[in-house]
DNA sequence: ACATTGACCTGAGAGC
DNA sequence: TGCTCTCAGGTCAATG
């Protein structure tokens, strides 16, 4: 799930639920998910004080609180956040707690723990460390750019579109959308792509990205035409009826509709 | 410089 | 029903 687009939807959830309350207690129940701090020091961090905004970089979630620190999540496969007031209905695989004044909580859950968490003081220092591209949504990120993003590739375009050093926030799925959006195989060498492709392959990023956070990233929301709830097994093609392939491109597994993507 | 594979983890679903 | 196998939206390191 965690792609830019879901990330986004956590972070307006964030936003509705959880800026400005104070913390009163912060539990860490799976300790290795916390990466470059010690659990001791997100705890002293959090407690005490309250986020005031988010921000989002990629897959990236960052949440400023009110002492020049930022909690940093990330949600590998299968996190995500819940906010709520009854601890009997607190999520499954709860790999941190915060608990508010207010007698709310906000859990992280990870089922398979291939997320992680951890904290910065500068957020334009931390994505500059992790040598992430720009956004994909972001207003930088333009038509040039993507050019130049593509040139530094000799690999495949899913390979590149899905490499977070060129261009932050796109992963399998969506980078399977937009190819499918695009009219263009996933399998296509990035330098082999002609100008109008490069425009096509680009309008559809941007499209794709902000149709699915319209949609709050929920597959059974998005447009008649789109690829992703028929991405499985005997799938067909929402637009020529014809039987999906499913391939493995750069090591991941792709869908893709052979006559509407040439 | 690239693709491939396996590792990290857990559990859902398929197949028997 | 119950068991085993395969696979999964992310990233990283080792290998060819």
């Amino acid at each position: 799930m965690p792609e830019l687009p879901d990330v986004e939807v956590f972070r307006r959830y964030m936003d509705s639920t959880s800026l400005h309350k104070r913390i009163k207690e912060v539990q860490v129940h799976t300790r290795n998910m916390v990466e470059g701090t010690p659990v001791w020091k997100l705890k002293a961090t959090l407690e005490g004080h309250a986020f005031k905004s988010t921000d989002r970089h990629g897959k990236y979630l960052f949440a400023e609180l009110d002492n020049k620190n930022w909690l940093v999540l990330h949600f590998g496969m299968t996190a995500f956040l819940k906010y709520f007031k009854d601890l009997e209905k607190n999520p499954p695989h709860e790999r941190m707690l915060l608990t508010f004044y207010n007698g709310y909580h906000l859990a992280y859950d990870c089922q398979r723990k291939l997320g992680k968490i951890t904290l910065t003081e500068d957020v334009k220092d931390f994505i500059s460390e992790q040598e992430l591209g720009p956004d994909a949504l972001d207003d930088k990120f333009d038509l040039a750019a993507f050019r130049e993003a593509l040139g530094a590739s000799r690999s495949t375009v899913k390979s590149a579109l899905m490499n977070q050093n060129l261009v932050a926030g796109i992963g399998n799925i969506y980078s399977d959308e937009i190819f499918f959006q695009a009219g263009i195989q996933p399998k296509a060498k990035a330098q082999d792509l002609d100008e109008e492709a490069t425009e096509r392959l680009f309008q559809s990023i941007k499209d794709v990205l902000k149709t699915a956070i319209d949609k709050q990233a929920n597959p059974e929301e998005l447009p008649g035409t789109y690829l992703i709830p028929h991405r499985k097994k005997n799938g067909k093609c929402p637009k020529c009826g014809s039987s999906l392939k499913k391939e493995k491109v750069s090591g991941r597994s792709s869908y893709f509709c052979s006559k509407c993507q040439s």
